[in-house]
DNA sequence: ATGAAAGCGCTAACAT
DNA sequence: ATGTTAGCGCTTTCAT
């Protein structure tokens, strides 16, 4: 019964009475008798059979694994796309490695993983070296697309949110709920998503003619939102309405807010990004702009698939499009 | 520069004047005399070789990939679980493999992948197909422990939470701050920690004399919760203090309960299991029971490494203590 | 329709 | 200390 040695693809040939060769073609969609296949079916069921992936990637030189690589997950919007992500792969047939380089300082390593398991294609969550990593998958002939965060080089293909309309979006409904004074919550300057947002939504503001926002870097952490917050709050002139770049970072405003005695929305406005689902949570109730998580994670999917398939990828970034949501974080009543 | 076809050892053993062998050695801490390792590092760094991991695979049986699977990363807390061992992990040299199985209602597809990837070893933490998954791989030779859930059979090798010290944590705090009839939200029977927590948090009130529970059905999800809260405040006896198995429902059930009009901590205590990060939020501000992560983490990581190194995993649970974290859902004040 | 044989890139005896 | 050789388990011509 224990038998610790899997079985291979001789062991289900003999047992069918057939060769190696047929067995690989029942599995591949080869020709096969009718009847040749139903006794190599059964005796794979019967050993337990099941292609070892290893030597299948040797010889066909496709792995069906997808490396991503994220910093970490502790964006709130994160596991949500991770989840997506996953779904869709395993639709097309692929699995995710996980890299997470959130302790990582050093590249190499990481890239010696990244090459060495010959990954089919690889998805770029964060922005920490990715134009390195793409480069050099490039000359190893591996697929990379940036997901949500994009190189804003446009070098690399990429899909992410439309951080104009989003950022847009939020900037109107700022004005229209009579705001003046704009503040942004940024991340980091190596993050497109960060980058972009905080200038459509800047030029937006610029373009009412209304007062120049207001900067401050959140860190794209609680704790640094936090700060950022009471920066702003304590300062002059003081925001009557802050956009923040995450909903991470949104939701720590909002928190920080009113443990400074304000009540968002009445006292001040407070806008996240993405629409990660506790930000809906009736004890965040936090506006923002919804990422197109499904749309986001299919475009990505389907183009990195079809350049696994041969079509070359594209250096272009697929923008999508998805909807303010506006909640009471935002609105006076 | 661009070259398609990755360099392999032969390729960099010819540019170092040396053989397959000695360049495989210079890479597995074999033998190699010093000038040649010079040799071979800079012959391979010129060709930006890196040794396949599939064909290693085929030689060695080691894959260097460890499975997880995972229902999804809807409960705040399992996105700090995956973060904390993928870095465990990678430290020990290997990477995780993520098997969701989310909308999977088939479990051969799922078994044949895991098996055909030849994993070293497999975690699961979602108790769905756990014990048909553990003896197909455990019939494989391939190391399979549970996390956070646990086989309550004790068939499998586990690591989770000791819910029990959790559970009488909790029951002894709402004893203590003078709560008198309980209630406890649950998840699925098939989750231990569900079942476990559900069980010991009874008991712990029956031992005190206190009425016992009343049980609501919380079914792991938001809404569920907050069903079941409604049910549980609307009905006869009114709870006054509800104990939610997972944080995920008792983030729920403290917003559930403010929706009705109470305040939780004043008019009845609400506490929750694991400690997310989001129960920490102010504007949640939930009391749980700690689960000490990194610790759970490198149980999990040290047991399975040792049996990929051959120490045979014993069908033992590690139950690691964590500690109560009293916040204001529980706190008259 | 099927089998034989070569080869994918590596490791691991075994020789030397 | 290093090269030679034989696999690891699969796919894929090429014959038949």
């Amino acid at each position: 019964m224990n038998k610790l040695r899997p079985a291979t693809s001789l062991d289900v040939a003999k047992l069918a009475g057939v060769s190696k060769s047929a067995v690989s073609r029942a599995y591949n969609g080869g020709y096969v008798a009718p009847d040749a296949r139903q006794k190599i079916m059964e005796a794979a069921r019967r050993l337990r059979y099941r292609p070892n992936q290893a030597a299948r990637s040797l010889s066909t030189n496709r792995s069906n694994l997808i490396g991503l690589a994220i910093t970490a997950l502790d964006n709130q919007f994160y596991p949500e796309l991770v989840d997506e992500l996953s779904d869709a792969l395993a639709l097309a047939g692929f699995r995710l490695v996980l890299f997470t380089t959130r302790g990582q300082a050093d590249l190499e390593p990481l890239l010696d993983e990244l090459l060495g398991f010959r990954l089919d294609g690889v998805i770029l969550a964060s922005t920490s070296f990715a134009t390195r990593v793409a480069t050099e998958c490039a000359d190893s002939g591996i697929p990379v697309i940036m997901l949500n965060n994009i190189d804003m080089g446009e070098e690399i293909a990429g899909v992410c949110t439309d951080n104009r309309a989003g950022a847009e979006a939020i900037a109107q409904h700022f004005i229209e709920t009579g705001r003046r004074q704009m503040a942004v919550i940024h991340g980091f300057d190596e993050s497109s998503a960060s980058v972009e947002r905080t200038r459509f939504f800047t030029e937006a503001i610029a373009r009412a003619g209304l007062p120049y926002p207001l900067l401050a870097n959140g860190q794209y952490t609680f704790a640094g939102t936090g700060e950022a917050t009471r920066a702003l709050i304590g300062g002059t002139p003081r925001p009557d309405a802050i956009f923040c770049v995450t909903d991470l970072m949104g939701i720590a405003c909002i928190q920080a807010v009113r443990e400074l005695g304000f009540k968002p929305g009445r006292d001040l406005a407070v806008a996240g990004f993405d629409n990660a689902q506790a930000s809906a949570w009736p004890a965040i109730a936090l506006t923002t702009y919804a990422t197109p998580l499904k749309e986001v994670v299919d475009s990505c999917v389907s183009r990195l698939v079809a350049a696994i398939d041969g079509h070359p990828l594209l250096a272009r970034t697929t923008r999508l499009a998805g909807h303010l949501v506006v909640r009471a974080s935002s609105t006076p009543d």
